[in-house]
Order: C-alpha cells, then structure tokens, then sequence
DNA sequence: TTGAAAGCGCTAACAA
DNA sequence: TTGTTAGCGCTTTCAA
C-alpha cells in the first residue's frame, strides 16, 4: 500500500479510503480514485488481511465445528455454507470435534479469543449451556445447526425432526406394518437425535400402539456395526420380531441392511426399513431405500445468513431465533 | 497480555517470552515463569492471534483448495489433513473452487497475498502452469494433491492412477471379458483422468485388444447423468457391444449403474463393471461393485506433513517431489 | 534475568 | 479534497 501511496505522490490513507470503496464517501476526486485503482490492479495488490483484521478487530472468517467434515451431512452444509459466506467476502475454517465435548470447548474458547473467526456456527455434541451461554451474552456471533440447546437465547437452523420422524412412522403404519422397531444413537441427550425418538414415540401413540415402544434399540457411538448388528437380531427374532425398522440416522440405516441380509431377512417382505437422513446412493440399492431427506443446502445457507447477520449487526444479537426446515419423505421401495 | 504483565509487575516482553515457550532460553526463573503461566491459566488467556501473525508474518493456517468439498473423497481428505494440521496447532480453511479456473486462480491469488494462509494445498483444476511456477519460485509453501502438473517443480501426492486402472481392467481381462469399454470425464487434461484412461489402454494392449480403444466414452462434467446414460446404451448395443464397462470414477460408476438398469442389462451377467475410486456403499450394491479404493486419508495426512515440513522449512523448497500411493483393487461380485 | 522500544500494515480520528 | 498521527497486540532486538 504504501508503494501505491509512494509512486502516486498521495498518503497512505487516501489509497486506503479508495481500495475499501470509501472513497466517493470522503468525496476524493474521482481521477484520484481511477490512478490508484489502476496502479493497485497492476501491482496485483491485495491488502494484508491480517494488519487490517488487528486493526478493525473484525476478521473475514466464519468459523465451522461440527463432529466430522467426512460426514457427508456436514460436508453438504460446509459447501452450502461456504457458498453463502464467500459471496460475503468471508472464508470458511473447518473444525472437527469428532463428539468430543472437551475438545469441543477447546475450539470455541481458541477460535474466540484468539480473534480467528468473526462467528462460529457449531453442531454440538453437549448438552451443557455454560460455555455457550457466555458466548452469547457477550454477543459473540454464534449459530447452532442440527441440534438444538433450547434452553439457550440462541440462533438455531435445523429440522423438524420429530414431525419427519413421525411421517417415517405413519407411512410405514400405513403401509400395514405393526410392530415398528426402532435403532437410534445412544444413550443421547442430543436433540435431534431425542427429537427422533420422541415421533417415532408419537407416531406408535397415535394409532394405539403405544405398546411397542420397547422395540426401541439405542446403540453406541463407538461401535455402530456390531451393536446394530445384534439389535437387528434380537429385533427380528422370536414371536413378538418387528416387521419394519426405523432407523435414526443413514449410518444405522446401513449397518441394519446389512445385519438384515445376514440374518436372511429380506427387505421389505419379512422387514420394512424407513432410514432418517437420506444419502445419494440409497436410491441405487435393492430395494431402493425409502428415507427422510434432510435439507442439507438450505440449512447452510440459512444458517451463514444467520451469523452474517449477527456479523454485521443487523440483527439485534439478543432475540433467540430458530428456522426449522422440513424433512422431505422419498418414498422408495423399502417399505 | 499487558493485564498479565501489570499484575505481575513484569514486562509484557517476558509474558510474551514465556507464553511462546522461549523461557528457558532466554533464562527466566522458574518461578516467574510459574507464575505467568497460572495467571495466564486462570485469566483464560489466548493470543491474539491476529497480532502475533501481524509481528511474525506467519499464520497459523492451511488453505485447501479443492473443486467441490461436498465430495466424499475430498472431504475424507480434509479431515485427514485437518487433523494433521490440528495436531501441529494449524487450522484449515476450505475452499471450493468449482472446476472453475479463473475462481481458482483468484482463490490462490487472494490467500496468499493477503496472507491469510501459511501454505496451500490444491487439487487444481487447470493445466496452466504459470500462476503456480511464480508460487513455487518464490518459496510459497504448495502442495498438489489428486491431480498433477509434472512439468513444475512442485510436491505432490497422490495415487498411481495409471498402474491403478490398468490392475481394474486386467481383474476384467481375467474374468473373460473380451470387449471392455471405458468411461470417463473428458475431454479432460487433468492428470488422473488421463491416466486412469491411459492405464485402459496398456492393459488392453498388453492382452492384445488394442483393437478395442475405440470404446472410450467421455462424459462431460457438466451433465454426467444423462450423456452416461447415452453412451451406456451406446455402448451396449448392436454387434460390436461391451462386456465390462470400466469407469473412471465413483459419480460415472453410480450413473452407470442407473444406465444398465434402465437398459435391462444384468450386472455382471451382461456387463461387468469396475469403478475407479471406491465409496462406503458400493459393497451394499447387488452387486457388490468391484472397485479401485484410493487411499484419501494417507493422501490427506502426507499432504499436510510435506506441506507443514515446505512450511517450517524442514524440506527444501526447491527439489521437487512426489508421493504415489497405490489404489487397491477391491473385488466384489459385480464382474 | 529482565525491560524498553520499535514496528509488522493497516485504518480511523482529527487536522489542514 | 487530502494528509498527519496514533495505535491495534504482539514479538524481537538491543540494552541493562
């Protein structure tokens, strides 16, 4: 910069006003502005983003924590995210906590403080609001995708996963299917994932099957395969076998087709299967599987507008908020 | 930092010594260096990393520059760096460049001018060589990933895409398959891709089917579902039809499959079919699709590792290197 | 064993 | 319509 200044005969400051397009605001003389736009084009000038960054105390990052960025669900939203904060001029950081509350923390107490990102938006994997709840009354941007801390005032972009876990449910109700089982992630306190649990819940209730929420089979995080494995088996066995399956999420929707198909069951005929969370290649397999389809786009690009606007302070920090999308049902042939 | 330093009656100037881990080396007793850091600890201090990149003209961050994050391949290889950046204190910023090559060019321009990344790790999108030869001239820490520019004086990592395809088409040959056709993305320069069709063509003509090259497909980026499924059923067709279709990744393998099935063909009954690149659900196909697994996350790990050694010049920039990890063939039941 | 002072490159208040 | 000056928070050289 200070070279453009030097080789125009101007300060500093002027080519500083022109370059962040404040110059017509400062009324500098239009031939002015063109010669130190010209020059900076041809010196391939870009302004250090860091001395600019110390001095405003605002930075063009967006922060992005979530368990796993190889999750496709999350790295649909990354995309979807990055998209909508580059067209803003911001970057997109990617963090993975992998479920590690502690590690989590870490990452919001660094990123925060050490001034990395202009706003975060996390998809927690706790339940304690603390350390949010400083964040937040210190009115640091901060949106929360997929699962919810509803105690909170905080900005939320999720899906509306008890009504979609209920729609999974009605149709494999009434589709004539009697006892419905379901596999979920557990023991969990996070929201989508109770959310999920509690249609399923409703959608038994409502039509007076209330009597087989003990079919519900919650497996551990770590050890996905087997533990569905031996869910499946245990669902699908004796006199009181479930004749359909709804699974929480698309790894469990996986891990189930494959215990079925080792234990012999065929799908849909001996057991329906309705997963929550679609992916791209369900459609391909045999049968095609029927899914709730999350709006991974939507939920990114709502939620980077969110903190943008928490950013720019055009939305008044302090009035909690949630966009709660809808779960799509791709009915296939699973069912 | 300058609260620390008044509370503790020192100078800001031995805060910052200690905090940095330069105590020792600059001698300072060991209980003011207990001291600063409790204080620290209890004050919940981070630098300002703004600041210190400001002083030092480092940052503490990665970019990753690939065509579309929302890829499962890329996006296993951005975990796999991010945790290989995270455990040497850097971050990852991710950006989606679209197969675009002006964007790309700007992206690659912007981050390092504005010195917002220590170093760049790109899978490019072009066969210009000339914005990345100024790069690498002038020392800025680069690496290649997926796809190679061998004419540069660059670090690379990837897999062997032509020993690769050529071990999938022989896997065909001994299978019986006389008439082999290939798919592929096109007409493409980047450098897997036209290894991948390169290592078709000697297995072809090491098995004495040179004859054969004419059933190359290529398919556009732009609209790989519908013009495969032209040139599948082109390919199947009439006299001179395939009996294996090799394909040169995981979305023509995916649209290949709707292709066949449309077209009544039965896999591998018909048609045997092997894809480059592998994802966690083609084993769930019936059949089970027999593919080529590249190895992202040992991609992603030596990628970060060769650019953090370019980084702390560990590695001299100047002599160019490549890592060629090997693609494993998985044999499924679909040839 | 510790401190003073300068300066990274930019921007914002104030002055001219 | 433009320039001067100060300072963001840190690190590094040099001095004590």
């Amino acid at each position: 910069m200070a070279e453009i200044a030097r080789k125009l005969g101007v300060s500093p400051t002027l080519v500083s006003l022109v370059l962040s397009g404040k110059g017509n605001q400062f009324g500098i003389k239009k031939e002015t502005q063109e010669a130190v736009r010209k020059l900076a084009a041809e010196l391939n000038y870009v302004p250090n983003s860091v001395a600019s960054s110390l001095r405003t105390g605002r930075t063009k990052i967006v922060g992005l924590i979530v368990p796993d960025i190889s999750n496709p669900f999350f790295s649909r939203i990354a995309r979807s995210i990055e998209d909508a904060a580059s067209s803003a001029g911001y970057y997109l950081m990617v963090c993975s906590a992998d479920e590690d509350t502690a590690r989590e923390n870490q990452l919001l107490h660094i990123i925060r403080q050490s001034q990395r990102a202009a706003g975060i938006i996390v998809c927690t994997a706790q339940t304690d609001m603390q350390p949010f709840a400083e964040m937040i009354e210190q009115n640091y941007p901060l949106v929360f995708i997929d699962r919810d801390l509803p105690g909170l005032n905080r900005q939320f972009v999720g899906v509306n996963n008890r009504s979609g876990a209920q729609k999974a449910v009605e149709h494999l109700i009434a589709a004539g299917r009697k006892r419905i089982g379901m596999l979920s992630i557990g023991p969990s306190h996070l929201s989508s994932v109770r959310d999920r649990v509690q249609g399923w819940k409703e959608a038994l209730a409502q039509a007076g099957m209330a009597d087989t929420v003990n079919l519900l089979r919650e497996v551990p995080f770590g050890d996905v395969e087997k533990a569905t494995a031996a869910a499946v088996k245990e669902l699908t066995q004796g006199p009181g076998a479930v004749d359909a399956i709804f699974t929480a999420n698309n790894r469990l929707a996986i891990a189930a087709i494959n215990a079925l198909r080792e234990t012999g069951k065929s799908i849909p005929d001996d057991v329906a299967l309705v997963s929550f969370d679609d992916i791209d290649v369900f459609p391909l397999l045999q049968p095609p599987l029927t899914a709730m389809a999350q709006p991974a786009e939507a939920i990114g690009r709502e939620a980077a507008e969110l903190l943008l606007a928490l950013i720019n302070k055009t939305k008044a920090p302090s009035d909690a908020h949630s966009i709660v999308l809808d779960a799509e049902l791709r009915i296939r042939r699973s069912v």
